[in-house]
Parts: structure tokens; C-alpha cells; sequence
RNA sequence: GCAGUUGUGGCGGAAUUGGCAUACGCGCUAGACUAAGGAUCUAGUCCGGGCUUACUGGGUGCGGGUUCAAGUCCCGCCAACUGCACCA
């Protein structure tokens, strides 16, 4: 047979979708798998290659499951709403649904056309009404639980796409969608209290099998700390300032404060302070440094002091100083620090600037040089002194703290609430109704979905309110609670909404009575393996983690966590060896590839290519080298046997299976077909394979290359579809040989190899072993020492 | 700075977890078949020396160490990548 792609590929998708392969059963008896990889956003540049990658491997596992006779959901879905679209859109002067519905079917059939095996009766979109109806429904449940509030805020905004984007979009100061610099502007902000779920996201971390190294980013993202909060008294003033510290250890040692440029207590007692014109002059300069200018400035510390206001250090009494310094950020802890020189190198770095007092309270450094920020002794501590600085000195600080009335002991996150809404069009309208009497009333449930209104011009407004504030039908509404005249709440949702709770609906998906059904959730939930891009693990997957909890918190689903395992692909990068991109022309389209070289070579190189986890430059040569290994799989068929099969051929049709199942779970996808291809030589240098045998290739082959797999099944009279068919099994004692090839080493140097019989004892390997000439030579006249053999492993002979 | 990951042929990468380093693929070299080869097949390919099929030296970022035996374990460097970052 030969590699006819063209027209077996689309021949098998036809049948798969004509049978029905690939829908999942509720409620089979079979075992379930619940396979999830993240659902694209459909672009209009249609699908990326690191789309194939991303889904491939859910993929090959998913194909194994079924044939391992697993009742296997395997969905695929569109998370449509979004900026990408809304700005296409403006630009265009065509409106967003109709150019998401047809990237979704462009989406829809270049993922059809590689062969995914995923079950398109389930498909969810985002912005579809039976959709969006359940996330807003979501919302409103956080919202009567009190885990939505509003604020005015500075909040991260991009001028150019004018909208406010949570912390998590703006990281580095930059826009998450168009990379201009973020400007901070005083907004009406919903935030939803994520904070609340902070400890729960970090236990929950201890329930799942997700790689280290993205639990290890949670965890920083979340960013727990322990401390205390610590009451400073100003002079002169009732308002104490409150600081955190993590470290209550040192409070001996606070020399001065340092509170944020933006710290209310400054306009407060404003007539106090001396300088104003200079901290006026301070605060403008910061306000023109960008994010990324303030991280730069690392070494050269930049501050003002107060004049006018001075602290007192509570533990000691001693008068300091209080600066206003732009390396004490607002939105952390209190926005003031207690500074102590001697162990914290920013806080020393300023005071070397300003020529503040530094006092040494640890032993074991030279504080003259720099801060010391290891363990040590107290000293000049008084009641501390002499005990161990963390250990003992933090619990001993904070009782004594407690005792006088003024700190605590207290926890810290980096993470912040989410900034929830946003001001554009094309997003999930958010149900709340602005009432002068009643306040903010949410939407009444059975009112859902609150449907996002048409629209001809769908364009920011000028001074960033959304544009729905356009629609005088939409915005004029009657409180659901008084009844009197309202107003509706105009921004919408932000892209993270959806896709905080898509894959329950893949188990429901038509359900108008609730989100999912609660006996189907019991049946699929968790999502057994999640695989997507290492981009998601600190926002997309710490936000869906917590609608979860909440979900489970409130008894609509039935475990905590949503993903028991997590997986990531590596990039694949451009032949250039760079990161894909179009304005450095380096971009391949896997549907290019598909109709030059066959789905099958695409999804097999992609996997082959590298290590699954990590970022590989594409390789056209490599690719073809893919399509070859295909087009020798093919001609199989003409090597065709009645006999068969030798002992030592069965050895490695047993050691293949095992590898290759092995490494399907593991994702060494690489390295199980590198299996296969030396499989394929040892056929080629037999010179021929029976159909049993080929039979057991083809469905090792299946999950990776399937078409051609269901093609040779046919034409060798396999029974029903390989898709459906039963992945091989071995006998774990048929993978090795009777006989097996071991290396001799003479003082640790390989010097011959022997065959010996498996098992054997370590007399006659030895035996075997000295009768090599090379290992006689080695050894010359030396005395031997002493003789190893590690059985099936190596003989080493020690000789002086 | 902190956290995590990684350094192996000309290239992408293997190595059953301490046991024959470089599997598999690409590329390259030679040959075969061809009108032709950017197709296919066969052989070779870690580097060096050598009487180029029973030979020999070196070799997994660098320097030490443990061990009969180290790509793998330990200590100290160097480099790269990713994420977070004046986080108190």
C-alpha cells in the first residue's frame, strides 16, 4: 500500500463522524476518562501549530483510553469572547458574532481535518445565550455570598485598547493584548474576593498531580506570607501607622519608615508637613515613571523625608524619621514599612543615601558593609537578646506585641482581588441593576440570560465607558427589588469568564436547568488530565480553580478541585529557532502542512520532534523524515507473511508495547515512537511480518497516526475500526531475551561485551568474561582484586 | 535578587534512574537505480591516532569528590531558559 493521505484522511473522518466513535456515553459502565485540553480562542488566523501540539497529547492518550475500553469524553469548545475579535471587528465595521461564528467554523474544520478525536456534540462557545446564561449566573451567586464588590480604584488601564486589566494582564507594566504601557486611572472596579479562596487555591495545590514546577508558580503567585502588623504612633497625631512586617524579629533595629508616595496619612496631616512642595514634586515624578522604569532603578534609592512627621518606635521609644519613598508600593501590605537597615539591603541601601542610623540586632554579619540578611543571635534587642533571630524571637515578639496592644500577627498575598469588569462590548453584560434606593441589585435569576444587546457601533467610548452605556433600552430598567426606575450596570465580563467554568459544561452541555447536572458531574468530574500552555498555569487555572472552590462551596459540584492532573507542552518555535511570530515571517500553518504532507505526519512530527514539555525549533527536514516512516508503515502490506514468527521478533513486539504504552503515559511521545520506527527497521530486516503481528504495529501506531492506521487495519480484515479496537497487551516475560549482550569492564573501562544467558549466575559470566582476549589483555599480568557482575548488567573486573 | 528548569555529536534529542554514552530522526559521505533527483534503496557517520573487521587514546558546560563503576549522586563554579520581582 502506499501513503495516499489525500484520500484516506478525509475517507476516515467521514466514517468516524458517520459512527460516532468518539461520543462519550454518560453513564456507560465502562471507566471513565475525562481528557480536557484548554479550548482555542478562534482568531481569524485560524489555527497554530502549537494548537496541534497543545492538543495532541490529550489526543494520543484519549485514542489509548478508548482502546483500553474506557468511556472517554474528549470535548473541544471556543472561548469567543474577547479583544481580538472586538478590535477586528471595529475595524472592519463588521459585527463581532458574525466574525466569531465564522472563525469558529474555520476552527471547527481545520481541527476536523487533522484528525482530533474530540466529540462535536459537545461543543460549547462562550457567547452563546444557553452558554453565558450560567456564567452570569455564577456572578450573581458570588455576589449574594459577598464575593463581589464594587470600589473606586486606580486600576491598571491601557489608553490604547481603554480598558482596565487586571494585575495578572499587565504584568511588566504592559498590556497583555497590545503591549502598550499601562497608565494607573481612578475607576469604578468590580473585583471578585479571590483572597478569600487564597488559602484554600494553596491546600488544594496538595490534592492534585500537577508538575512542580507550576504548583511552584501558584504558590509564588499567590505569594503567602506570614508576619505581623505592627501600630506605629506618629508625634503629634491620634492615626497610628500601620505597617507589615515579616519580620517582627528586627523591631529593635527600625531606624526609620517609609511609606508609599500615594500614602493617604501625607494629604491628612498635610498642614503639618514643612516640605509639601517637595513631596508634591516627588509624587509627580513617579507618577511619570512606568513600571518598568521603577524596577529598573533598583540600586539608586530615591526618597523625601517628611518634615513634620516623626514615628515613634513602639518597642523602644525612639524618635525616627518617615520618608516617602517609590519602592513602597500602595497595594501591598499597609503601603508603609518599618525599615531596618542592618538586615533588609533596600532598606540599608537607603539609609546609606540619606545617612540614617543602622543598628546591627542579628549577629553574624558586618553590618558596616552590607545588611545582614542571614540567622543569628539577638542583640541590642533587650528582651530578645540571646535567642535564635527567627525561630524564637518572631513567636516571642508577636506575644509581646499582643500584649501591649499594638500588632498582631498577620498574613499577606500578592495575589489581589480581580479586577472583574471591563468597559467593551463583547463580553458576558454583567446582571446587576444600579438602584438609588436599594443600591446595586443583582439581576433576578430567572431573568437570565441578560442578553448582550446589538449593536451597530460597538466602539469604546471616549471617556472608557463601555459602550453598552450607548443603549438608553438597554441601560433604562426597573429595580428588581423596589421597582422603581434603574440603571444597569454596562461593563461586561473579562475573557477569564468563561473559561473559568467551561469544562463542566462539556459534561451537561444543552442542561437549561442548571450549569451541569449533578449526577452526570458525579459521573465525569474531576477532569481527569489537563494539558495547555505554561502561559495559563498563574491566571487562567488559578481563576477557575477558584470559581471552583466557590462551586463546591455552594453544592453545584461535587469535588473541590477541578483538574486531578495537569500537564504543558513546550512552544514550538520557528525553523529560525525563534519564538513563531509574523513580523519575523517564521510561522508554519499546520493546514499547510496537513495538505502537503498528511495530517498523520503532522500530528506524529509534532509529537516526535522534541521532549513534549519543552520548546523545539521546527524542522521541515525532520518533518519529512516523519512522512518517510509513514510511507514504510504503508508498504507493510506488501511484506505480508503465513509464518511465524521468530522468538527474538516476538521479544521485541513485547518490549514495544510495553515502551510504548509506558511512554504514552508518561508523554514521552518522542521516544514511543522512536519505538516504533526501530521497530519498522527490525521488520524491514526480517524482510517480512505476519498479520497478527502487523495488526499489533497498526494499533501501537493509532493513537499518533490514525488514519493510515485505520486504512491498513482495514485492508489486513482487522475487525470493526482500530479506534475501537483492543490496545495490545504483553507478557512482561516475553520482553526481554534468553540471551542477553553485556559489557565487560576492566577497572571500570568497557573492554568487551559477552552474551550471556539471562539470569545466568555470576560463575559463569565471569567465566565468559575472562575468556575475552581483549579483557585477557586488559588485565596483562595484574593480579585480580575483585569481580563484579551485576546480573543483566555489566561484569567489571578490578585488577592491580 | 528570589523560585524553577536545563547544559550530551554538525542539528532535534535517547540513556530502563548508578551499570556497554550518543537509541530514533535529521543532516552529511559514498555507492546503486535513473534522462534527471530536492524520489527511493544500500552502506558509513562522537572526536582523534593507527597495519581503517579481533588495535588504541579521549569524550556528556567547567573544577573537585564519592564509588569496582558517574551524563546520572555530593560540593564549588560558569552559562542559558522560564516565571515572579524594590512584596516589606
Amino acid at each position: 500500500m502506499r501513503h495516499n493521505f489525500k484520500k484516506i484522511e478525509p475517507k476516515w473522518q467521514e466514517k468516524w463522524e458517520q459512527t460516532g466513535v468518539f461520543k462519550a456515553v454518560d453513564y456507560s459502565d465502562k471507566p471513565k476518562f475525562y481528557g480536557l485540553v484548554e479550548f482555542p480562542y478562534p482568531s481569524g488566523a485560524g489555527m497554530h501549530v502549537g494548537h496541534i501540539k497543545a492538543y495532541s497529547s490529550i489526543e494520543v492518550v484519549a485514542r489509548k483510553r478508548r482502546m483500553e475500553g474506557y468511556n472517554v469524553l474528549f470535548p473541544i469548545g471556543f472561548d469567543a469572547y474577547g479583544l481580538p475579535t472586538e478590535n477586528y471587528a471595529i475595524k472592519t465595521k463588521t459585527h463581532p458574532r458574525i466574525i466569531t461564528d465564522r472563525n469558529i467554523e474555520k476552527f471547527s474544520n481545520q481541527l476536523k481535518k487533522v484528525g482530533f478525536s474530540f466529540d462535536w456534540d459537545r461543543v460549547v462557545d462562550t457567547t452563546q445565550e444557553d452558554f453565558y446564561r450560567w456564567t452570569q449566573w455564577i456572578f450573581l451567586k458570588m455576589f449574594d455570598k459577598g464575593l463581589v464588590y464594587r470600589d473606586k480604584a486606580w486600576v491598571n488601564y491601557c489608553p490604547s485598547c481603554k480598558v482596565v486589566l487586571s494585575n495578572e494582564d499587565s504584568q511588566g507594566g504592559k498590556c497583555d493584548i497590545c503591549h502598550s504601557d499601562v497608565v494607573q486611572k481612578s475607576k469604578d472596579v468590580w473585583y471578585l474576593r479571590i483572597t478569600q479562596y487564597a488559602d484554600k487555591l494553596l491546600e488544594g495545590l496538595e490534592q492534585v498531580d500537577y508538575p512542580e514546577n507550576i504548583k511552584q508558580q501558584q504558590i509564588n503567585w499567590i505569594g503567602k506570607s506570614t508576619g505581623a502588623f505592627v501600630d506605629f504612633s506618629v508625634k503629634g497625631i491620634e492615626d497610628k501607622l500601620e505597617i507589615y512586617t515579616t519580620r517582627p524579629d528586627t523591631l529593635f533595629g527600625v531606624t526609620f519608615m517609609v511609606i508609599a508616595p500615594e500614602h493617604p496619612l501625607i494629604d491628612k496631616y498635610r498642614d503639618m508637613v514643612a516640605n509639601m512642595d517637595e513631596i508634591e514634586a516627588y509624587r509627580a515624578e513617579c507618577n511619570k515613571k512606568t513600571e518598568f522604569e521603577r524596577t529598573q532603578l533598583v540600586k539608586d534609592k530615591t526618597g523625601v523625608k517628611i518634615d513634620g512627621l516623626t514615628a515613634i518606635n513602639p518597642v523602644n521609644g525612639k524618635e525616627i524619621p518617615i520618608f516617602i519613598a517609590d519602592y513602597v508600593m500602595m497595594g501591598y501590605g499597609t503601603g508603609a514599612i518599618m525599615a531596618v537597615p542592618g538586615h533588609d539591603q533596600r532598606d540599608y541601601d537607603f539609609a546609606k543615601t540619606f545617612g540614617i542610623d543602622i543598628i546591627e540586632v542579628i549577629k553574624g554579619g558586618n553590618i558596616e558593609e552590607c545588611a545582614y540578611t542571614g540567622d543569628g543571635q539577638m542583640v541590642n534587642s533587650e528582651y530578645l537578646n540571646g535567642y535564635d533571630n527567627k525561630k524564637d524571637s518572631i513567636a516571642r515578639m508577636i506575644e509581646e506585641l499582643e500584649k501591649l496592644g499594638i500588632g498582631r500577627a498577620g498574613v499577606q498575598y500578592k495575589m489581589k482581588d480581580w479586577a472583574f469588569n471591563r468597559q467593551r462590548y463583547w463580553g458576558e453584560p454583567i446582571p446587576i441593576v444600579h438602584c438609588e434606593y436599594c443600591g446595586d441589585v443583582g439581576v433576578p435569576y430567572e431573568e437570565l440570560p441578560l442578553r448582550l444587546p446589538d449593536m451597530e457601533d460597538f466602539e469604546p467610548g471616549q471617556g472608557g465607558e463601555s459602550p453598552l452605556a450607548r443603549i438608553d433600552s438597554f441601560v433604562a430598567c426597573k429595580c428588581p427589588k423596589c421597582g422603581r426606575d434603574a440603571k444597569r450596570e454596562t461593563d461586561t465580563m473579562p475573557q477569564w469568564a468563561g473559561s473559568s467554568w467551561y469544562y463542566l459544561r462539556y459534561i451537561d452541555p444543552h442542561n437549561d436547568k442548571c450549569l451541569a447536572d449533578m449526577d452526570k458531574l458525579e459521573y465525569w468530574m474531576p477532569v481527569d488530565w489537563y494539558n495547555g500552555g505554561m502561559e495559563h498555569v498563574t491566571r487562567h487555572m488559578i481563576y477557575s480553580r477558584f470559581w471552583h472552590h466557590f462551586l463546591y462551596d455552594i453544592g453545584v459540584v461535587n469535588t473541590p478541585e477541578p483538574y486531578a492532573k495537569r500537564s504543558a507542552q513546550g512552544l514550538i518555535l520557528g525553523p529560525d529557532g525563534d519564538k513563531m511570530s509574523k513580523s519575523k515571517g517564521n510561522v508554519i500553518d499546520p493546514l499547510d502542512i496537513v495538505s502537503e504532507f498528511g495530517a498523520d505526519t503532522l500530528r506524529t512530527y509534532v509529537l516526535f520532534m522534541g521532549d513534549y514539555g519543552v520548546a523545539t525549533p521546527w524542522n521541515d527536514s525532520s518533518m519529512k523524515g516523519c512522512k518517510r516512516f509513514l510511507e514504510r508503515v504503508a508498504a507493510l502490506t506488501d511484506m505480508l507473511t503465513e509464518e511465524e514468527h521468530s522468538k527474538s521478533f516476538e521479544t521485541k513486539i513485547h518490549m514495544t508495547i510495553k515502551k510504548v504504552s509506558g511512554d504514552i503515559e508518561n508523554m514521552k511521545f518522542n521516544t514511543a515512537i522512536a519505538t516504533l520506527m526501530a521497530l519498522l527497521n527490525e521488520i524491514y530486516n526480517v524482510g517480512s511480518i505476519n498479520k497478527e503481528d502487523l495488526g499489533i504495529f497498526l494499533k501501537l501506531m493509532a493513537p499518533f497516526a490514525p488514519h493510515l492506521a485505520e486504512e491498513m487495519w482495514e485492508a489486513i480484515g482487522g475487525e470493526g475500526m482500530i479506534s475501537t479496537a483492543q490496545w495490545p497487551s504483553y507478557d512482561e516475560a516475553k520482553t526481554v531475551e534468553a540471551t542477553i549482550e553485556i559489557g565487560v569492564q576492566v577497572n571500570g573501562k568497557v573492554k568487551a561485551t559477552i552474551t550471556i544467558p539471562r539470569d545466568c549466575d555470576k560463575e559463569t559470566a565471569i567465566k565468559l568474561a575472562l575468556e575475552e582476549f581483549r579483557v585477557q589483555k586488559a588485565i596483562g599480568d595484574k593480579t585480580i582484586r575483585k569481580e563484579i557482575y551485576v546480573p543483566n548488567k555489566i561484569v567489571n573486573i578490578v585488577a592491580k
